[in-house]
RNA sequence: GGUCCCAUAGCUCAGCUGGAUAGAGCGUCUGCCUUCUAAGCAGAAUGCCGCAGGUUCGAGUCCUGCUGGGAUCACCA
């Protein structure tokens, strides 16, 4: 099926084409007027200052041309050349229930496939995770489900921060706790202990503890460099215990992506492409793209042209070691041979920007993957209240499973304050405040472009009135409710014929679903998605309230009324679905 | 200092290829629950779209300069 804005388009762009003008210039959108018709063109005016002619008299011969076509119940010219249309009234009941016969209720697939790789969430082994990552992974799973169900094939990678100093700093600090262990015994060979010696609590007080001495004390960071470079090097006891720092970090961190309904295909990390690196490394060389420039083995990636002074990209380090930006290549080989993606997906923040400009281009000189295919999906930095970058301060640790937790206290609380969940058993009532939580703080980060900033407030995330998560879910809920009323009283949902205002309104709103999508998954923004779902329940909640369905006058109302109920909580739910927002029967 | 991003209502934010009277939510004010879940609906007030120029029939949107804020500028990730 086709938007009707869509058939409008095509329509208006005949029109053009049958002056000899292009028919880009009839693009139709939904009007930005309330009172008056509800589509528009307004490519008369740009179509008449390109032919140098009158842009009125130009609308004029497009509303000649158009006069009696099937579509259009009435064409008038408004202002400077504006066209304002209204569809035909049986082109809207056609639409209707062509979308609620539809099971994606107007959602098309796209043309031309790609395979995406998109890569998130990047939590690193043993730091914990903040609110940063909390963005990438909410952003990056929506990403991923909305380009599924245009029809790309996405492979998801968590990309798992695991191989740079970070790790030397955790295995010296280990040494220094536990300067006994085996694993620091350089003459012993294995076989290493199947159990591993810490726990996540204990890898997680370790690391900000590592992190601060090496900060401070220039030594301390030199032995966590060259430990780094000995487990690059393939010390053995070394790669020991990073095996272990890993597994134990994934097993805590399924629990916290699963608590957050966040999915990945792939668990690797910077460790996997390790293997690869030395021959990466080695071809580059051969094939005249790197240098050595201050000890470092780089690759330059200025071009001409360039406003900005472009650092080169540093392969391998001073002291040997594989870096940031080497990873990433290797990764992007390790992806090619093993899945051969068209697009690379990278959701970051912004802050890293010029690494992946860094990489992207070295990637397209050394011949790894073409540039147009390597895209940044950059976030905005999370703030705190004062506006400043949220930092996690040396003690107190921002953790996901807290987040949580804020989240499903407040939405117990409202739960309780509105009355709303009386009569549930406990049991039920925690599945629910679960849900509404994470609601909240999937829309709330959610409906923001992605690429400005953001204020991380816990009192905003749990704000459930007006355009937030719960007032979708409960828009969904009513609906639900209303369904299992229909069913028990014997009403059937059949044939749609928009008579009302309000139903009009609210089939016209169904039909700009597609268009939403198109928009984000092309762009990567899954607000504009936020925003169709949310005008979706407004609108459907003034439908709510002035157009009784149960109790509608006729049987033949009622069944049609049902029938836009039941089109309205396919599409909202499939939405909220898109954007990993599961919603509850009842609340 | 160079480069990039941002600046829209008291607050948090939308604004799609440049289009008509710049829109939501929160907060404020007024109504609406014996009728499908009031986390809702109806209505009201609220703006030198950071400043100054330019491009044109038309600029929140494009260009230049300025101010203010943020990010980043080779061996952390």
């Amino acid at each position: 099926m086709t938007a009707i804005h869509l058939q409008l388009t095509e329509a208006v762009g005949n029109a053009f084409a049958a002056l000899s003008l292009s028919a880009d210039f009839g693009l139709v959108s939904r009007s930005s007027r309330d009172g008056s018709a509800p589509f528009q063109c307004n490519g008369c005016m740009a179509a008449a200052k390109l032919a140098k002619s009158n842009p009125r008299e130009l609308a004029a011969r497009i509303a000649d041309e158009l006069k009696d076509h099937p579509l259009i119940a009435s064409l008038e010219i408004a202002g400077p050349g504006f066209l304002n249309i209204t569809p035909a009234p049986d082109l809207l009941a056609t639409q209707a229930n062509a979308l609620a016969a539809d099971a994606r209720t107007g959602a098309s697939r796209v043309g031309d496939p790609k395979k995406i790789v998109i890569d998130f969430g990047g939590p690193n082994v043993a730091k914990p995770m903040h609110v940063g990552h909390l963005r990438s992974s909410v952003i990056g799973d929506a990403l991923q489900r909305l380009l599924r169900f245009v029809g790309h094939d996405v492979v998801s990678d968590i990309h798992l921060g695991d191989w740079g100093l970070q790790m030397g700093q955790l295995i010296t600090e280990l040494q220094i706790e536990q300067p006994d262990l085996i694993y620091f015994d350089a003459d012993f060979g294995g076989p290493w202990p199947d159990n591993a010696p810490v726990d996540i609590d204990d890898l997680s007080r370790m690391y900000p503890a590592a992190s601060m001495a090496c900060k401070s004390d220039p030594d301390r960071m030199d032995i966590a460099r060259k430990a780094t470079a000995e487990l690059q090097a393939g010390r053995a006891g070394y790669r020991a215990l990073l095996d272990h720092f890993i597994a134990v970090s994934i097993a805590a961190l399924k629990i916290d992506f699963g608590n957050l309904g966040v999915h990945f295909d792939l668990w690797k990390g910077e460790a996997a492409v390790d293997p690869l690196i030395k021959l990466m490394v080695e071809k580059f060389k051969q094939d005249g793209f790197t240098e050595m420039s201050q000890g470092a083995l780089i690759i330059r990636v200025a071009e001409e042209g360039d406003k900005k002074e472009l650092p080169p990209l540093i392969l391998i380090s001073g002291a040997g070691a594989a870096l940031y930006a080497t990873t990433d290549l290797a990764t992007i080989q390790d992806r090619v041979q093993n899945i051969d993606p068209d697009i690379i997906l990278y959701v970051v923040d912004l802050g890293q920007a010029s690494h992946f400009e860094q990489v992207f281009r070295a990637a397209a000189k050394t011949g790894l993957f073409a540039q147009e295919g390597l895209e940044h999906i950059k976030f905005g930095t999370v703030n705190g209240k004062d506006g400043k970058r949220f930092r996690t301060r040396s003690g107190g640790v921002m953790r996901l499973s807290d987040l949580l937790g804020q989240a499903n206290e407040a939405a117990m609380a409202r739960l309780s304050a509105a009355g709303l969940a009386s009569g549930m058993d406990a049991e039920e009532k925690s599945e629910i405040a679960r849900m509404i939580g994470l609601a909240a703080i999937k829309f709330a980060d959610l409906r923001n472009v992605r690429t400005t900033n953001y204020v991380f407030d816990i009192e905003r995330f749990t704000e459930f009135e007006g355009k937030t998560g719960p007032y979708l879910l409960y828009a969904a809920v009513r609906m639900k409710s209303m369904l299992r009323k229909a069913e028990a009283a014997g009403i059937i949902a059949s044939k749609i014929i928009p008579e009302a205002g309000a139903e009009k309104t609210l089939v016209l709103m169904l039909d700009n679903f597609d268009h939403a999508l198109k928009g984000a998954t092309t762009k990567r923004h899954p607000h504009i998605l936020c925003e169709h779902l949310y005008e979706l329940a407004q609108t459907f909640s003034k439908f709510y309230a002035s157009c009784p369905v149960l109790s509608a006058e006729s049987t033949q109302l009622q069944a049609s009324r049902l029938n836009l109920v039941q089109t309205s909580l396919r599409q909202l739910e499939t939405g909220l679905e898109l954007l990993g927002i599961e919603t509850p029967e009842r609340m």
